[in-house]
DNA sequence: CTTCCGATGTTTACACTGTCAAGAAAAAAT
DNA sequence: ATTTTTTCTTGACAGTGTAAACATCGGAAG
């Protein structure tokens, strides 16, 4: 990286193939997307730098700020396209499964896990707040259309049972079963459930037990209501 | 900032008191750790530097290393501290609630939920593998530790209605109950419930809605064996 | 065809960071 | 009283994100 350029020497290495001998890239933006995959998916979040992206994508470490005008942005729009992989793997997972309101909801629950230690760091990112652009529309809205397919099958799924796929009661189950599945893939990916897994490899694990886990949870979402035993506040006795 | 010492000007404030006049301060360990503490509750766990910490502990940016090696150090020895101070809040959470299962259960889960809000960047922090030292035993004490407080007040409620405290079934269980609180307030914490919470403060919604979805929790986690409907593999049908 | 301009990259600079190595000062051990 | 050990300071280094000034290109206006 020293002034070794006059001699006519190679330039660096580039990852990214640029359009031969132009001062500008062809499209940079997306370049510097791939670049930030692979940066993330071989160091983790904490190791990517933008500095080392621009590196990867062939350019000057200051080139990032005129398609994303900081770091932050670049990686809001990394999680903003993660979310709609996550959508588009909910939908896929959903349609290989069967109809009933089970193979439904844990379609769902595994293609969230599945997308999360397939795509570790990306995951991460979408829900660290701290290192995101607050009040990024195109993130807001990727992300609330996640979510609204969780909302949607659980709702089918009560429906089929004859139960109501909303109001207050259905708040909390969705509520419920959003913080099982994330909770289950944050503690996996962080290595917290290593002492449950044992030898199995992370993917195995992670269909096996989390399966299992998503059965147990199935009681409670598809309880019909009133099922709780003693709530405390505003007792609406069913 | 600048070079303006040799003038005889005053040192940088000192937050922590040192001893008078002396080269040696008498327990920088612990005012390192109070250092941390002050600066993640101010600028969270993305805002925390080591030199930042040093200077409020009134020494040199250097001299954090002999007490904990590198900063990933200081902030482990922060995270055990913050399991044992968890473990000790769920305990008190035990002691003033019923005797019941729920009851005891909901303790447990609200002192999980309370002491994430309460301890914001600590508790992200204790589950950030990439900030801490791997396989530090102080830290995986503390943390099993904590891990045993829930195991075992799911055992104890599991066993007043007779049923099984050990075993794979309970496991899952075990499983689930964790995921879906850890997850809940992880979520809650990132600010992804801030659809939900409206205009409630975080702590009255926590306490509100956590206790709601702990209630449907409850189903799944107090239901008798073989309640949920179709398992897949290896069905040992109940 | 020329001229100008805005978008896109580059260079340079600055204030920070974590870590390492060497030295100074105090405390403890001999 | 002298040595050794622990604790803290100083100084240096490579690396970071961001901002400002500059270079270069593509395309539109004249």
């Amino acid at each position: 990286m020293r002034a070794d350029l006059p001699s006519g020497g190679k330039r660096p290495r580039r990852t990214v193939a640029r359009q031969a001998g132009s001062y500008h890239h062809g499209d940079l933006r997306q370049a510097l997307l791939d670049a930030a995959r692979s940066l993330l998916d071989e160091r983790g979040l904490e190791g990517f730098t933008l500095r080392e992206c621009a590196r990867r994508a062939g350019v000057s470490h200051a080139a990032p700020a005129h398609h994303f005008g900081d770091a932050a942005g670049l990686l809001t729009a990394f999680a903003a396209a993660g979310f709609r992989q996550l959508s588009a793997m909910m939908q896929a997972y959903r349609a290989k499964a069967t109809a009933s309101p089970q193979a439904q909801l844990r379609a769902v629950g595994l293609a969230y896990i599945d997308f999360a230690i397939g795509h570790r760091a990306q995951f991460q990112l979408m829900f660290r707040y701290d290192r995101l652009s607050p009040g990024d529309a195109g993130l807001e809205q990727a992300g609330s259309e996640a979510a609204g397919h969780l909302s949607t099958t659980l709702a089918g799924a009560l429906a089929e049972r004859g139960l109501d796929g909303q109001g207050q009661d259905f708040e909390r189950r969705l509520l419920l079963a959003w913080s099982a599945v994330h909770g289950f893939a944050t503690l996996l990916l962080e290595g917290r459930l290593d002492g449950w897994r044992g030898r199995q490899s992370v993917p195995a694990f992670a269909s096996r037990t989390g399966d299992d886990v998503l059965a147990v949870l199935e009681v409670a979402l598809l309880a019909p209501p009133g099922a709780s035993a003693g709530r405390r506040r505003r007792g609406r006795a069913a």
